[in-house]
DNA sequence: AAAAATCCGGCAGAAACCTGCAAGAATTGC
DNA sequence: GCAATTCTTGCAGGTTTCTGCCGGATTTTT
């Protein structure tokens, strides 16, 4: 068997069955793990499927979410860097959705070992591309707007658990009326979030920074840390500081 | 034998065979190893078939196994297209995952109005952008080898529902196996799938046909209808229609 | 935290490859 | 027709590739 054969035949199994595992492929070709394994590894360099322990996974598998335009992209960026300096091993974290929060997920430190807990489809699709990461998905009824989970049996979920940590995307943030937001289903997921976790960060580009939506979700002692793309000195922030919020 | 002569021989063999050693033309056709090689790389030079080491392999056969991003996609679409033919408005319908279900979710007619329950991420991803669908999520852990969602709280979270219709990908089926798979904690779900539904649709590409896998998710009874890319008379198929099942 | 499975890097033998060479065959030019 | 030239082929040798194995590191699972 030439060793072309065999690549384009384990090639052809791990689009089959989507994922394969070295010890199957060993046996089914008669050839050692070794090369099997090599072999994944040169498969895996040209793109053709995706290695993992074990074994390897197709890669169709894995790319039909798209990473499309972002509004004010760099500065979620910046946001998002930040955020991850706050998260610690072991943690358990809940996230929302709003696509700072995606970008955060994206770059977590692949070396990461924490639990997340999400309400937001795209943010589980993101915490199931890094290996250490325990991905707890909340179930229940789906919102077409938000792209998140909503609804009575959802929060019931969030309810049993324990945070350490929540990371709240915001839609607008004033000294005064807290964090808002306009949809009213979203308001009630938020506020179990935030009622079910000890230490809650709010993700906000400073454009948001003292605006109003119609909905509250906390008042503006719901949350004890605040970070956007702005260095934590700038003016813009100083009122926050004064509410004794961690300004990162 | 001259050379030319021997040279078409070897594409006759290359492409016959889809394949062809060094050793074995040089035993054939009584030359060295050498000339045989020397040989290949003319005839890859012209492009007539593609050198590798220790022989060469058709060109058909390379392209064969050129997949743009999902393997057998078009299969898929005819598979996906079919099983859109069976769901009916005011369903509460079941998914699994897997890429042939996801090809199915994409082409969901827009006026389509219906309930549907899934473990997928990326399913419920997709299910998101039709207006009129109502996606119930089920909650718990994520599985990151099969990207779906996986133990004791899914399960509990699945047999609440009484589905009209699940679809269900495979990864093996048999006519005396049943439906077969590789990872137990995907068969779990699958198996609480089938048992909260009145009708079972299976979902496989002709290739997955009398496979089997290390685990089996339901014995050939547990499902009633078979769709595949194939039309319902193709002799492959009979089997299946002896054990009574609908084939589309 | 221990045990099992998997991975990784290096090693060694075998097989395959390449380069240069020379003898023979075929072709060309006169 | 014959010599010069080119082409082809096999061989020798040194180089590269492939593959299995081993020991230790890393990861996963119990």
């Amino acid at each position: 068997m030439l060793k072309k054969e065999r690549q384009e035949l384990i090639i052809h199994e791990v689009n089959l069955h989507n994922k394969v595992l070295v010890a199957d492929l060993s046996a089914k070709i008669s050839v050692s793990e070794d090369t099997v394994r090599r072999d994944l590894i040169e498969l895996s360099d040209e793109g053709r499927l995706v290695k993992v322990h074990g074994g390897a996974i197709s890669n169709s598998f894995r790319n039909s979410y798209k990473h499309t335009d972002v509004y004010s992209l760099d500065q979620k960026k910046v946001i998002a860097q930040k955020a991850v300096s706050v998260i610690r091993d072991g943690m358990l974290v809940f996230t929302t959705g709003g696509t700072t929060l995606l970008e955060m997920l994206r770059i977590l430190p692949r070396s990461l070992r924490a639990t997340f807990v999400t309400v937001s489809v795209q943010g589980a699709f993101e915490l199931m591309q890094h290996p250490h990461i325990e991905v707890i998905l909340i179930g229940g009824k789906l919102s077409h707007n938000a792209q998140i989970v909503i609804g009575g049996e959802a929060i019931h979920r969030i309810r049993k658990f324990n945070a350490d940590l929540a990371f709240l995307g915001v839609n607008a943030i004033d000294t005064e009326r807290g964090i808002t937001d306009n949809d009213y289903e979203v308001t009630l997921i938020k506020q179990a979030i935030i009622e079910s976790s000890a230490h809650v960060v709010a993700l906000s580009i400073a454009e948001k920074l003292n605006t109003v939506q119609k909905i509250q979700v906390c008042p503006p002692e719901g949350y004890q840390t605040l970070i956007t793309e702005l260095p934590p000195g700038h003016p813009l922030l100083q009122p926050y500081h004064n509410k004794n919020k961690t300004i990162v």
